[in-house]
DNA sequence: TGCAAAGCAGGCACAGCTGCTTTTTTTAGA
DNA sequence: TCTAAAAAAAGCAGCTGTGCCTGCTTTGCA
């Protein structure tokens, strides 16, 4: 719910000075709505463009009213905002999920930061990113989501892999590495830039380049 | 001159089967406009994104009405379509120009290939590129221009460097591997994703990797 | 020198998107 | 059960981009 209709909201009735406290009440059914129009909008930015995505086309992605979208979203600028920062939180989800259940080696953290590259969200996420570019808005709301991308991301590898702390200069170089390559494929793979097989090879190598790099090993 | 018109064009006057060989008159001054219309999209696309590239803007931008340019390219579309096929040629011509003046050594052309993706018309490229994916019109033209791109610069970097014909398992995947991860960095900097520092480390060691993979050290 | 076609500019009408405002329906508390 | 607010729908200008069409200017050829 949005910040304005809160306060709006705080003063019924009684018009007493009550914390803004949210009751938690049922009305966290406009949580879920909200969570619609994002995943539709989500939806449309794969299947149409950050170009082509439309106020009317989430709407009817999400089997709303445009009236009813723009009553959890002043306008569509804070509808994709918001976007941007969910996808973030999913794609963050999606990291600690994957970690949950992985042996702790090079080759497993790698084929599942590709796996990750390979679901819609990143392209979702990619358009938005591009649209930053030149729409100052979204680079603002962009920067610190991908600030704490990075933390994150940063505390998981080393999380799993404890004997890279010994070496951060490494680490990070190999952390920039194998970021840079795997989305330079993805984003290569969505325009027929790059074919499955070179893919895999671009993979086994990186695995390889990762191990070399491995402190314990450089000796 | 679009096809369109060079029909009409030929049967002017005394309605005879000429060839459609153009006399190559001073009406060359079209193909000038052309270029300046062009130059203006790939301008548009740099400032505004893909996105907010109008056909207002791109006339502005080239100083001339909209319906001039309406009378070179019959519809926006096609304007990008020609955009897109001259930015190939632009890349090739840099690549080429690049290469006269060329130490024959990996850092050279690893950093020739790194300046080039800095240009703004990398990023115009890249913008196209990324339409094209829900723009099947686009693909379709960017399909063959890929694939040209991709023969030509196997075939500079070979030229540059013979001994890589031995084993062409190794210099596809040297190849792969530095367009990617370059194209990637390229990518994330325009979008505030990486620092110059560690784009700096990056490169110095995709050099080694690379020289890593050359035939001759290899054994 | 005249004429036809190309280069170019401006205007017009249609369509789509946006943001806002006004109703209707649902929901939850008294 | 009643009522008021939130949720949702629907409607309404206004603006912008697009494609086309018409008319003016320049150019080159006969």
């Amino acid at each position: 719910m949005p910040a304005q209709k809160m306060i709006k909201t705080d003063k019924t009735r009684d018009g007493s000075a009550r914390p803004l406290i949210e009751p938690t009440a049922q009305a966290l059914k406009s949580a879920k709505t909200r969570a619609r129009l994002i995943d539709a909008t989500i939806r449309c930015l794969v299947k149409y463009s950050y170009a082509n995505t439309t106020t009317p086309k989430v709407a009817e992605e999400a089997g709303l009213s445009r009236g009813a979208m723009l009553h959890h979203f002043e306008n569509g600028r804070q509808l994709m905002q918001a976007t941007l920062v969910e996808l973030h939180h999913k794609r963050l989800r999606a990291f600690r999920r994957a970690a949950g259940t992985m042996d702790h080696d090079a080759r497993t953290l790698l084929r599942a930061y590709w796996d990750q590259l390979l679901r819609p969200n990143f392209i979702a996420f990619q358009e938005l990113a591009n649209a930053s570019r030149t729409d100052k808005e979204l680079a603002t709301v962009l920067e610190p989501v991908r600030r704490e991308f990075e933390e994150r991301w940063h505390e998981l590898a080393i999380e799993l892999f404890p004997e890279w702390a010994d070496d951060m200069a490494a680490f990070k170089l190999a952390l920039a590495l194998t970021q840079n390559t795997l989305e330079g494929m993805a984003l290569n793979r969505v325009t027929q830039g790059i074919d499955d097989e070179t893919i895999a090879l671009v993979l086994d190598h990186m695995e390889k380049v990762i191990l070399e790099l491995r402190p314990d090993r450089k000796r």
